[in-house]
RNA sequence: GGAGAGGUGGCAGAGCGGUUGAAUGCACCGGUCUUGAAAACCGGCAGCUCCUCACGGGGCUCGUGAGUUCGAAUCUCACCCUCUCCGCCA
């Protein structure tokens, strides 16, 4: 959510920032709507004001065993015209909360201009693609070759966009989420969490996929009596919320946090794109990163964030690059993102397995996440940042296909071996 | 699932129809004292929001929502959550 105060004290740079994404934010209906909500609150505060003080004259009469009676008559029509003026109050005011709910983060200055994917600004290169004299399949073949991907069956048991591993490539899986929890916890100064992965409307609401995105997210379907809950689209949202409504003390900040869980998307307005393979699922693992951090130092948290990401991939020995994302590839919540896009051999171009994004106060004003800023004194929304660290079936993809032999094996990364008995390559039994 | 207890400020914890947005303690901030620190003492200290250049003032919030009332933290109802005991269970 945008600072009310700014988006009236600036409408026209608020407006020029969120066109930067493509968005036009209608400025006239939003100060037509502040100004009528303005007017009801003022009215609504008068009555109750009234109301308070003509109750307090009663009680004081009534405590000197004075006639209350001519009193009482006094308030009589005051219920019904507060009424009234109540009601009025909240349908604005739910009509602007809506509209507050539905406005993008504004971008960070240092965000690059542009309409979509293609603009995105490459920061810089890491490794080399490895060269490969023989013909190089995609992470399918590989995997169906050494039967350890079952998309058939993923298909009988569930539907599209499910996958089944089995054999060394489960555990491949499995040893690579439990790498990037160690190396985060142990090296990069991460608190481990264990979370839900079903969460409440508010909860979505506190990171910013809910109101607008709701077609993207898996609902329960229950009685109509029980609470709703939806499936994370990413470990991103119980984490962040872990610092919803509560105030920090400066020396409890940065509360940096990494989860591994499983990611449940619709995928809704994506079809036909990555049809093929592990890319693009309904339920996808993920290791997540999140830090709760002072306003001040976020930006410095959000190039650490990023390089604890790459992190994976260099001690992965996968070959990556890091890409800015341009004004209109932007998400939602985010100030500014960095992607980190993997090379992969079998499609012969990078693809995304990070994305790092400072999101400021958007999402900590939504969820009442804040600080004791000492200069101030004051409670302060704190600044939020998430990353994947990294997409852990896509870090699947990449090492099948970064590693894949002549053979037909595939080696195992060596950081990854302790995690496998010191399995060093995967054959077709 | 059954029975009971409870949800109040950063934390702990009083209040149980009327000058209570809330006693008290701890924490925190400022000051006195001290070479410095601690202790002691003095003072300050909930959040959101509206009006005002400011001084200051108004409104809302005691889990959430509805209700009773001139007036609700306090009474009623529903829901959510926590704790204890019993049952069931990975």
């Amino acid at each position: 959510m945008l600072d009310a105060r700014q988006l009236r004290g600036d409408p026209d740079g608020v407006a020029r920032n969120l066109a930067r994404r493509g968005y036009r934010l209608d400025i006239g209906r939003f100060s037509e709507l502040e100004k009528r909500r303005k007017d009801a609150q003022v009215a609504v505060d008068a009555l109750r004001n009234e109301r308070n003080s003509r109750s307090r004259t009663i009680g004081q009469a009534k405590s000197q065993g004075q006639d209350i009676a001519p009193l009482l008559a006094e308030v009589e029509s005051l219920g019904a015209r507060l009424d009234g003026a109540e009601r009025a109050m909240s349908a604005l005011q739910a009509e602007l909360d809506a509209l507050l709910l539905d406005l993008p983060n504004l971008l960070h200055d240092s965000v690059p201009d542009g309409g979509d994917e293609s603009a995105n600004v490459e920061i810089r290169r890491h490794g080399e693609p490895r060269r490969m004299d023989f013909e190089t399949r995609d992470h399918v073949a590989i995997a169906e070759s050494l039967d350890g991907l079952d998309l058939a069956a993923a298909g009988r048991i569930s539907g599209a966009r499910f996958a089944v591993l089995t054999g060394p490539l489960a555990s491949l899986h499995r040893a690579l989420a439990q790498f990037m929890l160690d190396l985060h916890q142990r090296e990069h100064g991460y608190r481990e969490a264990y979370v839900p992965y079903l969460v409440s409307r508010a909860t979505l609401t506190g990171t910013g996929q809910l109101p607008k995105f709701e077609q993207e997210l898996f609902k329960l379907a229950r009685g109509e009596s029980d609470p709703e809950l939806f499936l994370i689209p990413t470990a991103e949202v119980p984490l962040t919320n872990l610092a919803g409504d509560r105030i920090f003390e400066a020396a409890q900040l940065p509360l940096k946090l990494v989860a591994h869980t499983p990611c449940f998307r619709s995928e809704a307005g994506s079809h036909g794109k990555d049809t093929r393979g592990l890319i693009r699922q309904h339920q996808f693992d993920k290791v997540e990163l999140v830090q709760i951090v002072r306003p001040a130092e976020s930006y410095q948290a959000l190039e650490e964030l990023t390089g604890h990401a790459a992190r994976v991939l260099e001690l992965l020995e996968l070959p990556y690059r890091v890409v800015a994302l341009c004004a209109g590839d932007t998400g939602f919540g985010s100030a500014k993102t960095y992607d980190l896009e993997v090379w992969l051999p079998g499609q012969g171009k990078y693809r995304e397995i990070s994305s790092c994004s400072n999101c400021e106060a958007f999402q900590a004003r939504r969820m009442l996440a804040r600080w004791r800023n000492p200069e101030v004194g004051k409670p302060e929304p704190v600044h939020t940042l998430n990353g994947s660290g990294v997409a852990v079936g896509r870090a699947l993809v990449a090492v099948l296909e970064n590693y894949q032999q002549a053979d037909g094996s595939v080696q195992v990364p060596s950081v990854l071996r302790p995690y496998l008995g010191g399995l060093a390559r995967i054959t077709a039994a």
